[in-house]
DNA sequence: AATAAATAGTTGACAAAGTCAACAAAATAT
DNA sequence: ATATTTTGTTGACTTTGTCAACTATTTATT
């Protein structure tokens, strides 16, 4: 059996997700939850993306996703409008605001991820980056 | 710069915490959050820890700790003891029941990971742990 | 076309998770 | 001996997330 290594695996797991705060609710100190970075990532990505699509993609909930549409569209990083083929639904539109909004959280995730790594030198940083290259080519396609 | 290896480190936190479905709280569906567990198995490995430690190591709020510690202590999963040495602090104790329910947690959870990993041979997973425990490492003391 | 069924999104009511500051008790520093 | 710091608890609060009922529209059935 594998259990030694399954083991091993989730222990990494534990380590990497506190050590990069995965799990921390705010996104870095930002005024966006990680939910919201991922909803403006989505229609960042994709103008006039439809809810569905979304609640589809990062597996939410339909009336929690429509609360976060309220907020964000309050705080003017998107814009919804009804749409025209399919009367139920809207369609979703960054806006120039939710651009740079968008932009500067990269920015920041970037500073962030930076001063975790900032102890390695440029050829730990190669190293590193090649190992995670390794495990992600052996997980997808092992 | 750096920005070349932050961007990958990105991107490979995306691909890993998505792989794993580290975000998807839905999986669980144990009477224990993914925080409960986290505390559980820093009891369960470390007999008589304390709250401190936990915060320090799960770097969450310490009062949100406390609680957490009630509602396992009430569930009889944890007991915890003033401590001899430092009367403001506690030692935890996992209880037998914890243990058990926490074997249980470590088997679901064991099990999705081997499922996970079901596509690799044992020699393929001996090359993916040993490259997470040099990332470990690098990170850690890098 | 008329009606029934399904779908998209919104809302209300609620529960769970998380934050923050004030606090008491004990330990440590001055 | 006194001041400062540390540990954990508590209250008050906000945010996040769930679930089901509801409206409006679209699609399917007759």
């Amino acid at each position: 059996m594998k259990l030694k290594y399954i083991e091993e695996v989730r222990a990494f797991s534990r380590f990497y997700t506190v050590f990069f705060g995965i799990l921390d609710k705010r996104f870095l100190k930002s005024r966006f939850s990680l939910l919201e970075t991922r909803v403006m990532h989505c229609a960042y990505t994709k103008e006039g993306i439809l809810p569905s699509e979304i609640v589809a993609e990062l597996n939410i909930d339909k009336g929690f996703l429509s609360r976060i549409l309220v907020s964000l569209e309050k705080r003017k990083v998107i814009k919804r409008v009804q749409s025209k083929k399919d009367g139920r639904s809207v369609q979703m539109f960054i806006t120039t605001l939710g651009k740079k909004e968008f932009k500067k959280l990269t920015k920041d995730s970037n500073n962030e991820v930076a001063g975790l790594l900032s102890n390695l030198s440029n050829a730990q940083c190669e190293i590193l980056v090649r190992k995670m290259n390794e495990i992600k080519q052996l997980l997808s396609e092992g």
